[in-house]
DNA sequence: GTGTACATGTAATCCGTTACATGATTCC
DNA sequence: GGAATCATGTAACGGATTACATGTACAC
């Protein structure tokens, strides 16, 4: 029985996202790439890090995806500028475009794990670091803003704008889910005595 | 000019993860903690793989962080049951307890990553995407409230309970933020021509 | 002239997954 | 007897980060 082997599109997300930014109009250093995530990508998907964004742009020549070409004496710096090609053009659109599974989305939210974890830390700490989250997340609300000011008004940029306005929404979504947990947390709290003097541990 | 060193708590999220499943009353094994991590742990953290489990606990183990015994021939089963360790639960109180920051959430959306690019796929095709995630959303809403069914009413569970209930809400969120993409998304396609026969590739 | 931003890359390392291997137990 | 679940592990690999190394341009 042989394993159906499917050749196409085994690069992972960081390859396509990579691709992605490049899809937009313009050439782009590896340098420029990792800012321009770090403004946008990175409130919905992930931003790389710069590392891995010249990782990635490498592969993608390799592959035919991507062109470079080195500024010459023209430009100050020395640098390398890429370009999407055709190949890379299509290949983008089919995985875009194609009816596979998106993926379920993935979270890694370290407040909430420690406050899974509430038993072994004092109420009060646990307030402060949501505190802490919800000064963040209000941060994050501004930079999504910010991001969403640039694109606005832009018809070349309407997808990344629906993306940003999600990004709004959800980080608006997260403070409320943060105060929500504090007053869970004041609920519980009050009906829990305060950090029992000494559990046995099993074994 | 020495490196300041920190050489506590340097410890990956998933080690403290685990220990954390380790510090709820009960021995349990590998296995057992890995289908508790899929039930729960994963809505507001991440699963690992089983096999990621079985290396953290010998991890644990070695630092002397968890405990583990073989069961004998009075189990039909040979399995590895592991408890928390005095110094494991004081290392897990310390990290879970301090004043560091927990550090930003960590969030890859690969719907919205695509819908990002939406300028490479038809309009159709992404509301496709977008009601497969709602399905998916509403699936994990039910897993969600029958975890939370499973803890609730048990003084012991009130933290991980609190956990659950911002994953309840974090979902409802989610089905929310669906929505109001699609609508956006209809206004977007309603005003913007159906895919550009051909865009010229630079390079 | 000093610090910051621009700009590109290499090396070491670790985190984590998938695939593989093995075997017992339970249910049908 | 066969499938599903329980149960534990190894090996290979790839994804991604941090630290390191190097140098230019510009603002103060």
């Amino acid at each position: 029985m042989p394993k159906k082997q499917d050749t196409r599109q085994q690069l992972p997300p960081t390859a396509w996202a990579v691709l992605g930014l490049l899809s937009f109009p313009g050439e782009r250093t590896g340098y420029e790439l990792k800012k321009w995530a770090d403004a946008s990508l990175r409130f919905f998907y992930w931003s790389p890090a710069i590392s891995q964004i010249y990782a990635e742009l490498r592969r993608l020549e390799a592959l035919g995806y991507a062109a470079s070409r080195r500024s010459g004496p023209e430009e100050p710096r020395t640098k390398r500028r890429y370009a999407i090609t055709g190949a890379g053009r299509q290949a983008l659109e089919s995985w875009a475009g194609g009816t596979e599974d998106s993926g379920p989305p993935m979270l890694k939210h370290p407040l909430v794990l420690r406050v899974w974890l509430g038993h072994l830390a004092s109420p009060a700490r646990l307030r402060e670091r949501i505190e802490l989250h919800v000064a963040r997340a209000e941060g994050e609300l501004k930079e999504v803003r910010d991001a969403l000011a640039g694109a606005e008004g832009n018809e070349e940029w309407s997808y990344p704008q629906i993306a940003l306005r999600w990004s709004e929404r959800r980080q608006l979504a997260e403070l409320e889910l943060a105060r929500a947990m504090l007053a869970d947390l004041a609920h519980a709290s009050g009906a829990t005595r305060q950090l029992p003097p000494d559990t046995p541990t099993p074994g």
